[in-house]
DNA sequence: GACCTCGGACAGTCAAACAG
DNA sequence: TGTTTGACTGTCCGAGGTCT
């Protein structure tokens, strides 16, 4: 016999599932330190509708700019090399070959090319974002959270393969990068990190016109060498004058010892492994080696993450061999397990309990209206651990969750109504120095509570709830 | 090493609750 | 009426045990 779920009709799958090529290719190790080309996208960026408020960190973080004195090498030089590779390299992962300011957000391919590209780290493993980029969407509608990619309407029509195809980078990815950096230049406010050089996202053309103007400058000053860089402390590497050409008042010099660190760097290969680049390593940085470092803890995340697989599939309906022994099973009949251990004969789909209907269910939590955030948002400081009461070490466990590839991409921006999170990091707050916060920018939002959205699955619902 | 067992995490479904 | 919530139910991962 067959049963209700057995009747109802197959829903449509996607043709090309990108699963194993955007999950995996997430590898959140790169997100604990974010492109530069992602910081350059202040995180107001997560909505294309522009936001207003919340953005406290970079600010903070921005008017320290001007100070060197905690300055940091190794960051300053990856910037470096990866704007140097940007400029020379970025080349084919954008479909139209512009990255649009308004709509690029994290994780733009320009800046995926620029990493691989860049010499410095020419052994380091593909980035993630590159791999993103590859299905990047031409008109950046990757970077538009809540509105017309994901149509979240219980249909099934959007899976989360679709959504792969068209997400490049799910929302909550780019958020987290976002989110990342934020701990990172709010752990450092005298770090002029390579986020705050440009107030926005960078006027890059063209690949061609990249190379025009690199090729002028090269010219111009005689200094140039490929994409090698080379310094003086008299005359600028064609790099820096790149960098200056466009965003000179943001750049702070490097002095003659710093640049001579960096050769020292590159000499001893010490961005050439994913051992010693910075991008990976959880000792050497200070960005991340602070004991009780959001970034930290978020690098740690993220590590736990680029672990994880890909989402398991569940066939609708298991045969009765492979239910019972608990194994995975398959569409076929016979399913392969089945026909492995020779019981093709008992192999049929087994009967699914019919749901019950008519139970009463208690009222749902709804989310409080948008005009409620705000001060919902300094419930949140100073950090997040703490914003859900009742949880305890909710930030280094269940944000695995709330991180997880396989969930990220589904939640909690897959509704149309949904909008995108702001999240920053105020160095004026905490007893650690950071508050937290965070708030949904359009009013529209009606999201799930935050534990769905964190856990992706309701199972965590009760644990978080907030009453 | 192959296979078995099974607790529990995870995934998918869908009716109730809700908002406009 | 369309959307969201979250309970319900099935799937199957993965650890531990047993067998060959």
């Amino acid at each position: 016999m067959s049963t209700p779920h057995q009747l109802s009709p197959i829903k449509q799958e996607p043709q090309v599932k990108q699963e194993p090529l955007s999950q995996p290719s997430v590898s959140l190790s790169y997100h604990a330190q974010p492109s530069i080309y992602q910081q350059q996208q202040p995180y107001a960026n997560f909505s294309s509708t522009s936001t207003s408020s919340s953005t406290t960190g970079s600010l903070t973080s921005f008017q320290n700019l001007t100070s060197t004195a905690n300055y940091n090498l190794p960051r300053h030089l990856m910037a470096m090399n990866m704007q140097h590779g940007a400029v020379s390299g970025a080349s084919a992962s954008t479909t139209n070959g512009t990255n649009s300011a308004a709509g690029s957000g994290a994780g733009t391919p320009v800046m995926a090319s620029a990493h691989l590209s860049s010499n410095a780290l020419s052994s380091a493993p593909p980035s993630p974002i590159l791999n993103n980029s590859l299905q990047y969407h031409p008109n950046g509608a990757n970077s538009q959270f809540g509105s017309n990619v994901n149509s979240n309407s219980n249909s099934g029509a959007n899976s989360p393969y679709i959504q792969h195809q068209t997400y490049t980078q799910s929302p909550y990815q780019q958020q987290q990068q976002q989110h990342s950096y934020q701990h990172q230049n709010n752990g450092h406010p005298s770090d002029p990190s390579p986020s705050n050089y440009y107030s926005s996202s960078p006027p890059y053309g063209t690949h061609q016109q990249q190379q025009q103007q690199q090729q002028q400058q090269q010219g111009q000053h005689g200094s140039g060498n490929g994409s090698h860089v080379q310094f003086s402390s008299t005359a600028p590497s064609p790099m820096r004058q790149h960098q200056q050409s466009q965003y000179a008042p943001l750049v702070p010099p490097l002095s003659e010892s710093q640049y001579a660190q960096y050769h020292q760097l590159l000499g001893s290969s010490a961005f050439s492994s994913t051992q010693s680049t910075p991008y990976h390593s959880n000792h050497t940085t200070p960005y991340s080696s602070m004991p009780g470092s959001p970034t930290r803890e978020y690098q740690q995340l993220n590590e736990k993450q680029s672990a994880q697989k890909p989402k398991r599939r569940q066939v609708k309906n298991a045969c009765v061999n492979c239910q019972k022994a608990c194994k995975k099973c398959d569409e076929g009949r016979p399913c392969a397990r089945c026909i492995k251990y020779g019981l093709t004969d008992t192999c049929v789909d087994s009967t699914r309990k019919v749901r019950k209907k008519g139970i009463k269910r208690g009222p749902y939590k709804r989310r409080p209206p948008p005009s409620q955030l705000g001060s919902a948002s300094a419930s949140t400081t100073p950090t997040m651990r703490n914003a859900v009461p009742g949880v305890v070490g909710y930030m280094s466990e269940p944000v695995t969750a709330l991180n997880s590839p396989t969930q990220s991409h589904m939640l909690p921006f897959t509704s149309t109504a949904g909008a995108p999170l702001e999240f920053g990091y105020d160095t004026s707050g905490g007893p650690s120095g950071y508050s937290f916060h965070s708030q949904r920018v359009e009013s529209s939002y009606t999201p799930p509570s935050y534990a769905t959205s964190y856990s992706g699955s309701s199972v965590y619902a009760p644990s978080y709830s907030m009453s």
